[in-house]
Formats: C-alpha cells, sequence, structure tokens
DNA sequence: GAGGCGTCAAATGTATACATTTATCGTTGA
DNA sequence: TCAACGATAAATGTATACATTTGACGCCTC
C-alpha cells in the first residue's frame, strides 16, 4: 500500500543548497497539504526510496519537521505525521493574537523603513480594489490572501525580533491555519478585516504602541471567531450591509 | 585549541534513550552555562572525537539545538553558538509576558486539577517560608528559583495547550534568561513578584481570565524591568519598606 | 605589487553497512 | 484455551566511507 504520494525528487540542480532541505520543504508541504494523513506513520526507507535519495536526509528533514510541530517523534519507534484536533488550531490563532499584537506594537515604537511603508501601503491599495468588486471570484480571493499575507509578514518583519518571526511561523505551519484560509470566509468579514489593517497601519505610523497592538489582537481574534463559526456551521451574526 | 571542555559521554547505560539525545542535551548545557561563547563553531568531527561518539548522533544534536534556536546553521558551513544581542534577551521576556498571560488566561478558563491546585499551593507556601527571613543567603535563593519555576510551569501545564508550552519553553532556552535568575535581583522585588503569584493564584482559581491574564503580563514585565534595571546598572527606584 | 585563477586541505553533505531496539507471530507450557 | 516466552523480521540508531562544497594558500599574470 503506497500511503506516500511523493514524486521522486529531481537531480541536485546547482543553487539548490542541499538535499536535506529540499526533502524537508517536500514532505512539509505534503503534510500541509494533507497528501500525508494525521496519524500516517513516516517509514525512512520508504521515503527514502520513494524520492530516489539516501535516508541520511530524510532522517534529517524529519527531524527538523518534528521541531516544527509537524510530526510526532517517539524514541526507536519513529516519526509519524502529528494529528490536531480542532481546539489545538483554535488555540493557535490564540497565541498569535498575542504574538502578532506584540508584533505590532514593536512596529510601532521601532518604526517603519521607507520601503516597509511603501510595502504596506502597496497591500493596502491593492487589497482596496480587489475587494472593491461586490463578490470575490476564486482568482480574486487568492489575490487578496497574497496581500493579506504581505500585510502581515511586513508587520511581523518591522518587529525587529528574530524570535517573535520564529514563533508565529511555528502557529503558521499548522494544518487549516494558513493565511491563505482567510479566503473561504465572509466577505463582509474581510472587509471588515481589510479596515483593520488601515487602522492598525495608522496607529503604527502614528507610533501608537498601544492601539496598534489592540486592534492587532482583536483583528486576530476576529479571525479566530470566523474559523469557530465556520467550523460550527453558523452564519455571520452581524448585520450586513445592503439589506 | 581546545575550544570545547566537554568530557567524554559514558557508555550507553540501559534507559538512556538514544546518544542524540545524550549529546543533544550535553550541547544544551554547554551553550546555556556558557561554557561554549557565543560566536564558537562548533566542528562535527572535533565534537564527535570529543564525545567519544560518531558525527552522527553530532549532527542530530546540533540541528536539534538549532531549531531551538541556540546555534545558528548555514548550509555547508556548519554550525556556531548563537550570539544573543542584550535587546533579544529583553525581548524574550516581552514575548513570555504575552505567552504566560495567556497560558493564565487558558488556565482560569479551563481549571486547575486537584494535584495542580495541591502542586500551587503547596509552591506558595514554601514560597511564604522562605522569603519569611530577611536576607536571602546562596541556598534560599535557589530554593525560591525551584519554587518558582513549580509555580510557573504548573500553570504552563494547566493551560491545556502544547504549543503555548512548547514557546515559553523557546523563550526560556536563551542564555541569562532562565528562571534562575529571578534569584540575582533585589530582595523586595522577589517578594513583590512572590505576592503576584498569590494574586495570580486567586484570580486562577476564581476563573477569572480577565484578571489572570493581566496580572501575569504585569508579572512577567516586572521581571523584564528588573532585568533591564540590573543591566543599567541602577538600583531599584520603589519605596522600600522599613525606611 | 595587486588582482585573479587554480590547486589543495578540511569541513560538511550523502550514502551505506552494521548495531540495536521493537513488534509481531509462532510455539510451548500450564 | 490462554498466557508467557522466545525467535525472527523490520524498523530505527549508529558508525564510517565516500562525495561535494568551501575557503585558504600560493602561483601566475598583468
Amino acid at each position: 500500500m503506497a500511503d506516500i504520494t511523493l514524486d521522486p525528487l529531481e537531480p541536485p540542480r546547482s543553487g539548490t543548497a542541499t538535499r536535506s532541505l529540499s526533502v524537508t520543504d517536500r514532505i512539509r508541504a505534503a503534510v500541509l497539504s494533507g497528501d500525508l494523513e494525521p496519524g500516517a506513520r513516516l517509514h525512512e526507507v520508504r521515503l527514502s526510496e520513494t524520492l530516489g535519495v539516501s535516508r541520511t536526509p530524510v532522517r534529517s528533514a524529519l527531524q527538523s519537521l518534528a521541531s516544527e510541530g509537524l510530526l510526532e517523534y517517539a524514541p526507536n519507534r519513529g516519526y509519524s505525521v502529528r494529528r490536531f484536533r480542532t481546539s489545538e488550531i483554535v488555540d493557535a490563532y490564540e497565541i498569535r493574537a498575542m504574538l502578532e499584537s506584540l508584533a505590532a506594537r514593536f512596529a510601532a515604537e521601532r518604526g517603519l523603513s521607507d520601503e516597509e511603508r511603501a510595502t504596506i501601503e502597496r497591500a493596502l491599495e491593492e487589497g482596496d480594489q480587489i475587494l472593491a468588486k461586490e463578490e470575490l471570484g476564486e482568482e480574486e480571493r487568492i489575490a487578496y490572501g497574497a496581500v493579506n499575507f504581505v500585510f502581515h509578514d511586513t508587520i511581523h518583519n518591522a518587529a525587529r525580533c528574530r524570535m517573535l518571526g520564529d514563533m508565529v511561523r511555528l502557529c503558521q505551519s499548522v494544518p487549516q491555519s494558513s493565511h491563505r484560509n482567510v479566503v473561504s470566509f465572509d466577505h463582509m468579514d474581510v472587509r471588515r478585516r481589510h479596515d483593520d489593517h488601515h487602522r492598525i497601519y495608522d496607529a503604527i505610523l502614528l507610533c501608537d504602541a498601544y492601539r496598534a497592538e489592540m486592534l492587532m489582537r482583536e483583528h486576530v481574534a476576529s479571525v479566530k471567531t470566523s474559523l469557530v463559526r465556520a467550523l460550527s456551521g453558523r452564519p455571520s451574526p452581524l448585520p450586513r450591509r445592503g439589506r
């Protein structure tokens, strides 16, 4: 039985760092996309044969992914895909709310570079344009997902704190928790959150650290709320414009 | 030149998991204690000779420690001890303040087990006894450090959130940032923070999530403030009893 | 003399052989 | 019949040989 659906790794192109890193990226993608189901065992030999490399880079990759929290490891018993409870995914948003609000505060306290300001303003403008339409198609939702990512990522960098960035990344590397998933939420929710972006940027520009923190915290928490609502199947309880 | 001061690993006792894990612990301790200075290169062959194992477990250990953030890694160029700026250590306390305040909130929302209540009450009582004395000797400061650790660790567990626990551990595995270091601070600061512990526990018992969060945030932030004050060489600006 | 190129040594990256642990399955005994 | 023991196969853990990359040194050229 083939519980693994990975194609062999292409021969080492120059400029492709190391096999270990390539294999890591490959397996991570397979886990995050769901190709490798939760609980699935990851046999070193099988993976190495499938990917066309030796066990060494595979072991290295598995270890990396385990310390990212994506895999479980038991000594002498190998690695398996970590099973995330719904509560863990929701909690990850609570953690992100704390971390990203701190990032926003740091960004407000420490200031943005000219380039960061330009990047954010571009992201805000593009978001305005995308959301001007009444309904969003698949393409636009993907485009907005990218814009959303740029906004948050720029603020993480502006926090000038590597540990904070690393931790936010840990929060994001949880199945079903990727930034792209905001696209699957209610259109009005997306608009409200885009408004949040404008306000957060204002606060950071004005060096209003307290307000930046609070706005970002509420912003991420609202994503959590949308997620919980979506999971429980209930519609948005808030009034919608145009009724 | 011997930039490494590690004794050979004793022969594999049964029950000692794997060599990789032993080596990881050994090197981590050397880094955190300062035996391996920031910036020092960690040569695989030299380490394996020093520790009396092959390169394989050494490589595994280095990779683990790099993903913990203790080492730097550059492909094809090996590992070196990460250099932490003072600002990074201070920032780590800001992050901990956010994470631990969330942990306190979760603990208040989700409740403590009987055992956890007992553990915390014991820690509080022991702390009361230790701090009853006017001045603290070396022994008592170590003892209070242990009590302090138990208090915080129990709350992290009570948060019932593995990711949160992992991240707090990441914050703690920063040189000079260990819990034990609170012992080096002003005696009155320690007393005030022990009072904080009592109030935080009250809030958690009463399921007052908001208050638990705020108290814990301020509690950890005050450690940061003490650290900054100690680093800048200024004495405590607050009024002291008995003057 | 300065800059660039090529060689070489030493480090890391990879593959593979060997050691040890684990889990399964069959047998044996009560 | 069931439980416990033991053998066996397959997995992971470790060691080591080989491959590749890197950086330094020295030489040659301009």
